[in-house]
DNA sequence: GCCGAGATTTAGGTTAACCTAAATAATTTC
DNA sequence: GAAATTATTTAGGTTAACCTAAATCTCGGC
């Protein structure tokens, strides 16, 4: 039985959610997918009726993966993560442009692909946003680094990741030289979920609002 | 509208079956799109009715593609050729196996991604198999050479182009040094479409038959 | 322990791209 | 030029993935 685009993003999409390891409801997975809550509903039945089954399901109380769903999720994070590097690192594009090329070609790119650009970047194992990279046997690292908003005031580090869901939000965070691997510190925190201020490598600080700081994440030394 | 990958398969094969300018046929193009006769048929209607129409179709008269469909053909041409050749430079694919993957990564990519890989490989001209790549204006060169199977006895030149369908034969004739650039001359030929004999380079003669022959295309000198 | 908001599922379509089998048109052969 | 062969089209289905609208659950608050 050949896997879909569509199962491989309902996979991937699943995993990323379950995060944790909590349970996934429909109306999350369908904003994601920018799909009706309707059609999770279906695709996620049959998910769960074929064999092999992908997924846990109990209607009204969420999914889950399998350990087979599992498998596959990583293997296409994997695809996706590759690529996002390859393309920055290899082909020049910038840092926002990554993502939405990547979520094309991670459905249909060979193992031949993968292995190549794989040895080509010398066996990475962290894309341009910090992800960690699953290995060909479906291993991935836990991600690193707390959240910059809960940081508090004094405190510092390096920058692990960025999500890397908002191209606009990546632009704005290459202006502020926010990226994996520069130094950042807190210099103060406004009360009352105000802005915080940043000093980032060693440029003069920055208020970034939550918006921001939600989506960094910072290995504290 | 957006074109699917689907449509676009077909009008790349119209493409290529009509060659100097005739019509294509129904069965023709089922063959080579792996597809029973009948469902091209609906899809050469949809494609001559939708508009902007990309087809030229009379009932039982084959089809022919107009210039939005050439169009668009050229441009998946161009996809193709130029990741056949960046997979086989960039990525050290073998000549046999750049095809199926090209195949497959010619539908998703952007425009992006056509051109940096266009810059990287320094706008080529031509594939590995020494097709002509049409420009991004939708410009291609006539191919050039003419049919190993069509010299007489003592003509010699350099191989143009081989056909690209097969891996097979491709394997084989990289085994015997046919490539383009290649010096290549007919030693002699036996009659009745018997085997011709054939000097590659430097190497000793080789007897190469009908089904070899037909598929290499060489530029007489 | 009920009530209602919000989440979820069911029911009933739609669309694109394919299929097989039967009917018809075109072409080749005698 | 009629018959046989081959090519093409029509008719009637299938499947995957989606949709909207109308039930039906679940759960927090009272």
């Amino acid at each position: 039985m050949e896997i879909s685009h569509a199962v491989e993003d309902y996979l991937k999409i699943i995993y990323e959610l379950q995060g944790a390891g909590g349970k996934v409801n429909t109306t999350a997975l369908a904003e994601r997918l920018n799909v009706a809550p309707a059609s999770v509903t279906g695709m996620i039945k049959k998910l769960a009726e074929d064999r092999p089954r992908l997924v846990n399901y109990e209607r009204h109380h969420g999914v889950t993966l399998t350990t087979a769903g599992e498998k596959i999720a990583l293997e296409v994070i994997r695809h996706h993560r590759l690529i996002e590097l390859y393309l920055h690192e290899a082909l020049g594009y910038s840092w926002d442009q990554v993502d939405a090329e990547a979520e094309k070609l991670e459905h249909v790119i060979s193992e031949e692909f993968e292995d190549r650009i794989a040895a080509a970047l010398g066996q990475p194992k962290i894309d341009p946003h910090g992800d960690p990279i699953p290995t060909k046997e479906g291993v991935i690292a836990a991600p690193t680094g707390e959240r910059l908003t809960d940081l508090a005031a004094g405190q510092r580090g390096r920058v692990a990741r960025v999500s890397d869901d908002d191209p606009a939000l990546l632009r704005y965070l290459a202006e502020l030289g926010i990226k994996p691997e520069t130094a950042i510190a807190v210099v103060d925190r406004s009360p009352f979920d105000g802005p915080m201020h940043v000093r980032v490598g060693n440029r003069s600080p920055q208020a970034l609002g939550r918006q921001v700081t939600d989506h960094v994440f910072v290995e504290v030394r």
